[in-house]
DNA sequence: ATGAAAGCGCTAACAT
DNA sequence: ATGTTAGCGCTTTCAT
């Protein structure tokens, strides 16, 4: 079948004997047309398989804006479920959704934030805390800039704004809170050797955690030398490798605070595969809720970040104070802690520093681990 | 800061006092200019903060191209790991990725995939198996032929074609074979009862994997009736539900295939909340290997199907003959189970289909669990 | 009630 | 080498 030429405005006019200008009244709606002509025009449209241009209406300024919705990537569930949040939202409101993933290379959110400047997106969202520099923060600067310009709107959703002045949109957690409470259950549990697993300096939502983690210690009474943060990252992978590696080195902990689910579920799997049992031997916590939490071995406890309501809640303040240029927006959700089985009481035998009262688990490598060292 | 109006090729020009002629020549760069005008232009526009307006560019003719994945939706796994395995092949073509989601909404899809049209998408890819019936193909169809009349093509991803003389590309799994070498390895553990959970009476990937099941089972000598699926659909959510209403009618299948992982991870909550074990009381698999399915308790064992190879091979192929509008492509990708722990021999308290030799587990409600019926 | 005409921002002949 | 002109397909005054 060879391409035929889309059919236009004009054909369509032809067809029904009318004019373009008639053709697009009754396609558009907003004007008042006779049933008659209506009809016709409807039906010779509906013959010829008439689609309008967008282009061309985009170009005269009837189309449609979409919104963007621009993160690190697809397959991490939390990013996935704000994604879908925003999608919901901008389904809500009759508005098409778009999403663009840069793998963490920052020169391809440029060229996507730029592709969606193009295309006229009416809303662009920045997904997630990426490690910031100076330079980064001024690209974001210049970003939320140039879409106010183009009359659009930047929202940074799960992420503080380097500059509260800056005409962009926030939507974020508490992170800090989110990690004191869970710190401070662990705490109840009875640990008091915590390792933090998953630091990422520079990444904001992961600094905020490892904050609200160190205050809890202290607010709890430990000594700051009792803070431990293994910067490894992200990712299950990470997970699993520093997991796997700090259990080679130390005994002394009794529980690990990863930075997120993902690192979480490497994490019980290396310790899975040195012998050991979560929570009998570790326990351990994780960060997002993301729905597969609930089928790790054991349940994991974790602290529930409503992922979907972020990326709804980022769509709806920005189209609602759309057009208005207001005061920029801050908005924080609250967080909670989801209890399921990955903890319990400290394990007796790994609380001392000393290595007396080994147990079968792991009287293999016991005797070399040495003790935890205060934070640097 | 005000919105200020969209800057246009016309004021590069005059910022640059040249004509928009000039300024458009240098700008595509598919015109010699002398460089110092060339830069005399490149400086203005960058001191303007340029940007060109796609939707005008397009409407005479010259849109960039990008590569698009519709799929369902982003929160699955394994959809998502499609879309990521065509991120990066795009990428790595240098072209930029949008994916958008149809929430399993047709119209939305069609909106979609419209809007991929207009917006001059190169490539459009549909991801993962819808329940099709008459309409959705004359629709597909619709699209193949429009897409390639606006000089860009259709690419169905995990789906076969529903005309094999579509001018689209198709890349998929044999679900076929790999239900049944995941059938007979449940048969060859010593299950005789094993029922389908999942079924979706129209998606072609879950028919195909029930017809690998019914064709596995006849391969091993086990009649049609001892064939038993369950059309609950896809998610975790329904394996939930229907293998806990399955608990409570029937007691003597000894392994249950999951549709996909997602509902593998529903099923295993579901057994555990009866206070059963898997593998010792029931064993079972699942389908896709999505990344967390290690995590599971038990490691779920399931078939790998390349997702992001899947999402790579489809631009790959797509990008390949280009332009060439050659005979209608057709791939399809191997796949391989993973053994990990979640089969076990059938236990013999729930081999017989009679209610004989209860054990602790089932003794509440084994005696009200009818036997499993025929096939329909 | 409907047509004619004037662009939207850009590119591609066609001029100079 | 660069400016001028004519649209791309559509919507929207402004006429009729």
């Amino acid at each position: 079948m060879a391409a035929r030429e889309r059919v236009t405005i004009r054909e369509v006019a032809a067809r029904a004997g009318v004019s373009p200008a008639t053709v697009s009244r009754v396609l558009s709606g907003n004007y008042p047309v006779p049933p008659a002509t209506r009809t016709r025009v409807l039906k010779a449209a509906r013959s010829l398989d008439y689609v309008a241009n967008v282009h061309a209406r985009a170009l005269v300024g009837g189309g449609r804006s979409m919104v963007a919705v621009i993160l690190r990537q697809v397959t991490n569930p939390f990013y996935a479920q704000v994604a879908e949040g925003v999608e919901a939202e901008a389904s809500d409101h009759g508005r098409l959704c778009l999403v663009g993933s840069t793998g963490g290379d920052t020169r391809r959110e440029m060229e996507l934030v730029q592709l969606m400047r193009e295309e006229g997106a009416s809303l662009v969202i920045l997904v997630g805390g990426i490690v910031e520099d100076d330079a980064y923060r001024a690209r974001v600067t210049r970003y939320a800039h140039a879409l106010q310009g183009a009359g659009s709107r930047l929202v940074l959703c799960g992420r503080p704004s380097s500059d509260p002045a800056l005409p962009a949109i926030v939507v974020e957690f508490d992170n800090e809170a989110g990690a004191h409470a869970l710190t401070s259950h662990l705490v109840s549990a009875g640990h008091r050797r915590i390792v933090f697993l998953g630091g990422l300096p520079g990444n904001s939502a992961l600094d905020a955690r490892v904050a609200g983690y160190r205050a809890a210690l202290t607010a709890h009474g430990l000594a700051d030398e009792d803070a431990h943060v293994i910067d490894c990252g992200l990712g299950r992978g990470a997970g699993h490798r520093a997991m796997t590696e700090l259990l080679t080195r130390r005994t002394d902990f009794t529980a690990v605070f990863a930075g997120d689910d993902m690192v979480a579920a490497g994490a019980l799997r290396a310790i899975a595969d040195a012998g050991l049992r979560v929570p009998d031997d570790i326990s351990v916590v994780g960060y997002n809720d993301i729905p597969l939490a609930q089928d790790f071995n054991p349940p994991l406890t974790t602290v529930r970040t409503p992922a979907e309501e972020l990326g709804r809640a980022a769509v709806r303040l920005a189209l609602r104070d759309s057009e208005k240029l207001s005061a920029p927006v801050h908005h924080v959700l609250g967080t909670h802690i989801v209890v399921r089985d990955s903890v319990g009481p400290p394990a007796p035998h790994r609380e001392a520093r000393s290595t007396g009262g080994i147990t079968p688990h792991d009287s293999a490598t016991a005797s070399d681990r040495p003790a935890l060292p205060a934070a640097p």
